[in-house]
DNA sequence: GTGGTCTAGACCACA
DNA sequence: GTGGTCTAGACCACT
């Protein structure tokens, strides 16, 4: 996977950059897209990729790490690790999906907006951005 | 309204409670549960009911008040705007909700998650929050 | 004087409302428009005319009494004061715009406007409002 | 820009500090002496430099941020914002001075002063503080 | 290093 | 009573 595609990132949101990407690849190792052993971009290259700090992408490498999803390998670049918990069965992977729903449904509450119509409106967009 | 019940924060989130605070009452004045010329609590007893800092409050008015949605009136507490964009139809409020289910669709799209199930997933969020 | 045009205010200003009173009183007398033992507006009428709470008119007049503009007679209106300086000559008078002027000139200065400019658009608003 | 000569406030005003701050930021980004992209200093340099409290400098920043004026970077410094209305022409600029020259114009009228000698007064203190 | 958030608490201005 | 301003200072998040 080239530097370019391996995430996206906002850097107008107020979610931390290296949140957005630690939860990213979180999600895609859940899915299966990165599997063990698989490498991942340099610090410097994705670095460059995203016009990011390197510091920001090391910090984001490093908790993965931690988080035991990433391996370091000494002189060469990060795996994906071989380890645990990966490529979860959908039943487990939408708790990972979860809060968002649950804080989108709050919202929709709160503004007295008819179901049917966040629905609709939901799947539009869940079908679109699947396209 | 009492101002127990105008607005509910939560502090242990990483969501700033002036944020918090601005935001519900966004969707408060959008889904025309308070209306142009209602008074809102005090900052001051806002600030005892919720256990803030009376600052965090007025910084929220503050703030709802360059948003032009609350007027400042001398001396006296402060009022929804008699304003423009105000208790929306559902077509111009449903906007508000766009960035947060535009958010779970993201996610569950980098989940690979099946529409049928999330959507599903999400109807029982919202129904359940409706109760 | 009715009171409906014995003052005008602007609550919107950020200047409060009891200093834009005084500042036009002292105005007016220093201009010669109002004379020793005029009658001003009561209190409840000029509050009544103006939308504003009594207290506050009642804040500017006394103020006004105690620099010796105004003058109070027990159980009747207040009238303007028959002592010192008042209907003061244009030498003396300009010096109370002087303030005015300055913060004008700084501004004009910080926005880097040739003066001519300046003094055009002043030229107009001054004969306008003089209409 | 070095943080000493950035902005000067007068702390005996009664314009409170923060807002001499923002409308001077405001005017030197106007005149252009501020272009898009420039660090302003930081908040607790210009807070040491000017001697208040950097939450003042913060509250001053966060509103011309707002506007859109500035913009923030994570972990850097504040920038001047890259967009729209900035180092207007002066058929523009003008406008932002119209509120000083109007309120003058109208005290003027209420002294009954001459137009010719006011205009001469003003002419003067322009001059001067242009020198 | 940068800015952000929050608290505790003083003092002011206004109605 | 109302909101506004400011300080002192802690702690956090980000680069």
């Amino acid at each position: 996977m080239e530097a370019a595609h391996f995430v996206q990132i906002n850097t107008g949101s107020p979610e931390p950059i290296y949140r957005q990407l630690i939860e990213q690849v979180r999600r895609r190792i859940a899915a299966g897209q990165l599997s063990a052993g698989d490498e991942i971009p340099s610090v410097r290259e994705l670095a460059q990729a995203l016009a990011v700090h390197p510091m920001t992408i090391s910090k984001a490498y490093s908790m993965l790490e931690m988080e035991g999803l990433l391996e370091r390998r000494r002189g060469l670049s990060m795996v994906v690790a071989a380890q645990h918990r990966r490529a979860q069965p959908p039943a487990s992977r939408i708790e990972l999906l979860r809060p968002a729903l649950q804080k989108a449904a709050d919202e929709a509450r709160q503004l007295e907006l008819p179901a049917a119509e966040v629905i609709a409106l939901f799947t539009q967009l869940l079908t679109e951005s699947q396209a």
